[in-house]
DNA sequence: ATGCAGGCGCGCA
DNA sequence: TGCGCGCCTGCA
């Protein structure tokens, strides 16, 4: 893998040449992330772009070329690499797994979501962003956190280059801290349309800046066990909300969330398990959900 | 129109 | 301890 620097008028960004196993249009279409959509009209094969950490900032590939707009090398290093994980080995992830669970499932499912990537996202927004997924849908959810970043967010500049790069949708703001989120108040954040879930928010932040609640100290725990255990701590938060902040938010490969679409899978194809769960998947159980997942709401399981 | 969307808390045996 | 129901809202 080999990574280079370039500039556009007054933009940088950062090219990386040979990453394996790696697909943009899965990774930010799988439904791990929010804030990232497709730029339709791109010069790339493929494009999408966000704000992450925040920076605003498109992928974008051709073959097995990244760009990477809007950002430096250093960047790239600090943010981009790990949110990415392009610093992770898939092909022995992949080997682990199949080793796991033998039979062609597991192996479609597999070769079909082959370049997803579990991304590791900043574990505050996952904390907020999985409480709002609750009971809802992409759409509606996608809507409810532009709309919490709009209203308390930072707006971010952009050089002028990166227009074209970026989607309408996108509101430029930054994700808000908890210390942002607790002062719109529950009330507030009914308003922002979040509905039953505004109490599940304000109890999150409140204990996030009350510092009862430490993410780092969460995210640093020994077993993945005992970092669901304490986010279930959470008003609104169980063990699939849980779980979802673990793997995406901790890089907690193990932790496997369980909702309606992977029930589907469990009874389709593991019907004959008496005790379905993560444990049957080995220690990247969660990446193992993430391909039975897409496998099966994105190509139905056929 | 009614059910549903990547769940969870609560009340009730 | 376990299970069923109601829930904000928008969309088909």
């Amino acid at each position: 893998m080999n990574i280079f620097e370039g500039q556009e008028g007054n933009m940088p960004f950062v090219e990386v040449v040979g990453a394996d196993r790696f697909d943009i249009g899965r990774t930010f279409d799988c439904g791990q992330c929010f804030r990232f959509e497709k730029i339709v009209c791109s010069k790339h094969e493929c494009e999408y772009s966000g704000v992450a950490f925040g920076r605003a900032v498109s992928f974008a590939s051709d073959g097995d070329t990244l760009r990477i707009y809007n950002s430096t090398r250093e960047d790239f290093e600090r943010i981009w690499r790990p949110f990415l994980s392009l610093d992770v080995d898939y092909s022995e992830i992949d080997g682990d797994i199949l080793l796991h669970s033998r039979g062609t499932v597991m192996e479609n499912a597999c070769a079909y979501g082959q370049g997803i990537r579990i991304l590791r996202q900043d574990a505050f927004e996952a904390l907020i962003s999985f409480i709002i997924s609750q009971n809802n849908n992409i759409p509606r959810i996608k809507k409810i956190i532009e709309a919490i970043c709009l209203t308390c967010g930072n707006k971010i500049d952009i050089p002028e280059e990166m227009r074209p790069h970026l989607s309408e949708v996108s509101s430029l703001c930054s994700f808000p801290d908890a210390h942002a989120l607790e002062q719109l108040g529950e009330q507030g954040l009914y308003e922002l349309k979040t509905g039953f879930r505004a109490k599940y928010i304000y109890d999150a932040v409140t204990k996030i800046s009350s510092g009862e609640l430490s993410l780092v100290d969460i995210g640093a725990l020994d077993s993945t066990q005992e970092c669901i255990e304490a986010l279930c701590r959470v008003k609104g938060v169980g063990p699939k909300v849980a779980s979802c902040i673990a793997l995406f938010g901790m890089a907690r490969y193990d932790a496997f969330p369980i909702d309606v679409w992977i029930k589907r899978v469990a009874e389709k194809y593991f019907s004959e398990c008496e005790d379905f769960s993560g444990e049957m998947f080995g220690k990247y159980a969660g990446i193992a959900q993430q391909y039975l997942f897409y496998y099966e709401r994105y190509l139905g399981g056929e």
